[in-house]
DNA sequence: CGTCGAGTTGGCCCTTGGGCCAATGCTCCG
DNA sequence: CGGAGCATTGGCCCAAGGGCCAACTCGACG
């Protein structure tokens, strides 16, 4: 489960490839090296912890185009790290806006690389401690039938029984019933603690 | 109160100074011209609703120090567009990561200016809109007596009356009294606003 | 010294929330 | 057809929230 962190390292240079993978495996990462990014995006699987080092500039996919397709993945991103020999300035800022790790020239400084792989380690550890807890959240709010759902969110927009049995047409009586079965389903036992699970859950999606 | 939006214009080419100003003012916006990136610095007023087109190279104060220096307004930016002539990438993506909107390379093309500016002007607005709504609740939790502040925590943890009396060494009913005034003061009904607004509060600090 | 704000507490009473047991009506599925 | 799941409702009772009025203590301030 605590699967561990991998590098997928992506370069048409085969000399640059080995180069980095021995630099990063001396740092003790488990890495993978791509000659083609074609064959990278094909075995890649999202669900792995890890994050890219890729090169801007590579036939057939380029590095840009590799960091938007490794972008889809349900609002979580793969963290990029781009390397590059003959990038230019639009190149590196439209990758940053496009919220790359970081963007390093040729000749690569062994700290610079280490320093942002390291980040990337930690941006998707934190996006997947983030994910994980959205959907054991969502997962139970998935076992709610249609009408504790429309209790829920009358409940966490702060109205009271009365008036929610009012707008759903129905007494007071059903509400406790709904509300009960719904609190007991997400393992919640205070208002508070629905109401921030519910703004965790509107906050992203 | 509703500011009209100021564009800061600094580069110490009086050439490109001039000729950046009479685009922007071409497309209406309210633009102040700096030679001095220092002059600038010291004029500037942060609470003014604007974005700084700022160039990088610039004698005495670089455009990156500028825009650090730029940064530190309480949690908040001003929204900084990089223009340069002669940048090279790791200063753009130093740029970029210190949050810059845009850096942009001489000739600059106006698509691109306006593209940026207008993107400062929303992020400059959500900014100004997201702060006074931050600054307007704190401001009313400051009217909070240190004893309502505790209530308040407690409340928002979930915990009941009971309990918050349990905890603070003292009765059901003082504490019922507490929250009561509480919430009167910070103008909430309900505990799901209360919530969300400890959450907003508890987010950004 | 007297007032004021903050913190406390009590009593009284009403409203809300919520658990337990029981029961009905409906729809869908094997 | 006979459950299963869902929505609904009633009665009963207890716990929790909250308003209103009154009162007391204490330290700060003028």
């Amino acid at each position: 489960m605590t699967d561990k962190f991998i590098v997928y390292l992506v370069d048409d240079d085969a000399g640059v490839l080995k180069a980095l993978s021995r630099l990063l495996r001396g740092k003790g990462y488990d890495v993978r090296p791509y000659l083609s990014p074609r064959v990278f995006l094909e075995e890649h699987d999202a669900t792995v912890p890890g994050c890219a080092v890729l090169d801007v500039s590579m036939p057939g996919l380029d590095g840009l185009e590799l960091q938007r397709a490794l972008t889809v993945a349900n609002g979580f991103h793969r963290p990029v790290v781009f390397v590059t020999g003959k990038g230019d300035i639009p190149t590196s800022v439209r990758a940053m806006k496009a919220g790359a790790i970081d963007f390093l020239t040729k000749p690569v400084k062994d700290v610079d690389l280490f320093e942002a792989v390291s980040r990337a380690e930690g941006r998707d550890a934190e996006m997947r401690r983030l994910q994980s807890e959205l959907e054991s959240m969502q997962a139970k709010v998935d076992t709610l039938t249609p009408r504790e759902r429309e209790v829920l969110t009358h409940v966490v927009a702060g109205r009271l029984n009365k008036q929610i049995a009012g707008d759903l047409g129905t007494v007071e009586k059903t509400i406790k019933v709904h509300r009960s079965r719904m609190m007991e389903k997400l393992g919640i036992r205070t208002v508070a603690d629905l109401v921030r699970m519910a703004e965790k859950l509107s906050r992203t999606k």
